[in-house]
DNA sequence: ACTTGACCTTCCAATCGTTGGAAGGTTTAT
DNA sequence: ATAAACCTTCCAACGATTGGAAGGTCAAGT
């Protein structure tokens, strides 16, 4: 059994559009063609493209989806190479969710310091002016 | 006084790259010239780009720059529409950290769950073929 | 006066992941 | 036969930033 790529768009939820693109630039093999040029994917090319949308789904980049693809069909992996991966990629979402709160406390405070009414006086836009 | 672009970019905290690139985008207006065609920055532009650069490190998109800008050369302004503004701006970085939190409680677990020595068996890995 | 190095200019390309559209071929159903 | 719903490739845009190439200008040292 093989499906369009529309098909597998839905199975995967990744856009035929990206699957496309995954495929030029390598991330997934080539697929299969039918006589008529039309792509054409197997459950295991499914599966393939799965896994790849969940590890997106984890923030992972393409760059490392690539490493995690080739050890997840690597029989002789080592669980450690998948951790320090992992522990890699935790540790760089730490450091965005860090810098956003750091955005989120200094807005806030300006925020609740706005009174917020007709009156052009704003220490919001008297921070970005003259910030202390 | 006048400053070259290279003054601007170490008094902004703005590159010279990005300097004359908001300045193509029409975020900031054309700069003064000199007889040589180089670009001359008063101390107001200066601070305008200072602005510009404070808004960029809060977050904010360029296009939210540019209203922000707006507002901060409108004496008349109404203090809710910049707070507005920055609620709104708020908002989506709150949505932004829910989203990369709930990515990390998950790759956290698998984390935690993996042995991470020479055995392939990995659950992280088992998690992305067959999340569950 | 001349050279050198540090600056400046514009223009074009790449990054990353994704989406959009155009122009054209194929399949499917009426 | 025809229309709709697919599919193909190719090219462009998004947002913010960086990089480089090719060439002009400035300031200092000899």
């Amino acid at each position: 059994m093989s499906y369009s790529i529309s098909e597998a768009a839905e199975k995967s939820g990744i856009s035929a559009k990206m699957i496309r693109y995954y495929e030029k630039t390598g991330l997934v093999p080539p697929a299969q063609r039918a006589d008529s040029g039309y792509r054409k994917y197997s459950d295991k090319a499914i599966h393939r493209l799965q896994f790849v949308r969940r590890a997106r789904d984890l923030g992972f980049s393409v760059k490392d989806i690539e490493e995690l693809l080739a050890l997840w069909s690597d029989q002789n992996r080592a669980s450690a190479d998948v951790k320090k991966l992992a522990e890699g990629h935790v540790h760089a979402l730490r450091e965005k969710m860090d810098e956003i709160q750091k955005m989120v406390d200094t807005l806030q405070h300006l925020i609740e310091c706005c009174h917020g009414d007709d009156r052009p006086d704003c220490p919001i836009i008297e921070n970005l002016g003259h910030p202390e």
